[in-house]
DNA sequence: GGTCGTCAAGGGGTG
DNA sequence: CACCCCTTGACGACC
């Protein structure tokens, strides 16, 4: 079996952003400008990503979360992008994650909620889904959208039912590609497993975010039943906690034994498994992890682990 | 010229 | 009920 590593978004170790802001406040100062440096700033976005995948291909990271603001203000009421004047740049990006197999997912935003009990919060948060759809079609990739179930108001119970009556007011394209990620404080693994049977999508677990909210959970327990939700191969994100005191904090690199704990549970599978590396200091941990699991005697060729 | 506050968003959590 | 926290980098006010 082959487990397939990756870091979300920005690595540390080259000088790229391909996220960088323009906030509201300040476009509108700009007056007439503003779109001007709304444009600038999208296609620095696109040069660096560029830069970005051209470093991924040469260190072979295959496992790529792409940032959820490569269009800054995408959405905004009183912004209109034309996504189609950037066919070209998102062809060309779409091409070398094709070329190279890369798998690509977006995580999105905390503040888009789709069981939100506030209509508007729902309305925009099917805007930016549909945007995502958009940019992904021009791009012509495979891709997953990664979120959580979202608020708990009145209750878990009306919260998943929130969560799955939404879902159903999504476009079919973007239900096929929303995938479930468990939350380290309200929706457990066996909430999230729940839906996610009910709805037939992708259950990503979190396993650090398990680790915070198990609610007496065993993770072998449900191991096999989160790998049946996908007919793909399974995604896992991957991260240690930063100390005693702050336990939801990422660390900035990997804890390597709890990182070989959970391999022997995976071990038992024998399938191919996708785990995105989430620790603060990115494609850095990754390769430290890499060094640590060949000294351990593992055998690993890029990012690729052989188990 | 360096430091710090501001912007933007939703919701859980604290006191 | 009023805040604080999470996240991000550009910008500008201030010293």
């Amino acid at each position: 079996m082959k487990i397939k590593l990756g870091y979300a978004c920005l690595p540390v170790s080259i000088n790229e952003t391909s996220s960088s802001m323009l906030t509201y406040t300040y476009f509108k100062r700009l007056g007439s400008n503003g779109y001007n440096k709304l444009n600038e700033i999208i296609l620095s976005n696109f040069k660096s990503l560029k830069e970005i995948l051209k470093y991924n291909i040469a260190n072979e990271i295959y496992v790529f979360r792409i940032t959820s603001n490569l269009f800054p203000l995408a959405t905004h009421p009183h912004v209109s992008l034309d996504l189609k004047k950037y066919q070209s740049n998102l062809e060309e990006i779409g091409n070398i994650i094709n070329q190279n197999h890369i798998r690509v997912s977006l995580h999105l935003d905390p503040y888009y909620v789709l069981n939100s009990i506030r209509d508007d919060v729902v309305s925009s948060t099917i805007n930016i889904l549909t945007f995502y759809q958009n940019m992904f079609k021009y791009m012509n990739i495979d891709y997953k959208i990664v979120t959580h179930v979202g608020g708990k108001a009145g209750g878990k119970k009306l919260g998943m039912k929130r969560f799955i009556d939404h879902f159903y007011l999504l476009d079919y394209d973007i239900k096929k590609h929303l995938i479930l990620e468990n939350d380290d404080k309200v929706y457990n693994i066996r909430n999230v497993l729940s839906i996610c049977k009910k709805i037939n999508i992708p259950f990503v677990l979190d396993y650090h975010h398990f680790m915070c909210n198990k609610n007496n959970e065993k993770i072998d327990d449900y191991l096999d039943k989160i790998f049946d939700t996908w007919d793909t191969i399974p995604k896992i994100h991957f991260s240690s906690p930063k100390s005693k005191k702050e336990k939801r904090a990422h660390h900035d690199y990997i804890d390597i034994n709890m990182f070989v704990k959970f391999l022997d549970k995976l071990k038992i599978f024998n399938k191919d498994i996708d785990i995105m590396i989430e620790a603060k200091f990115k494609d850095e941990a990754l390769f430290r992890l890499v060094r640590q699991l060949k000294y351990l005697g593992y055998k690993v060729e890029g990012t690729i682990i052989f188990l």
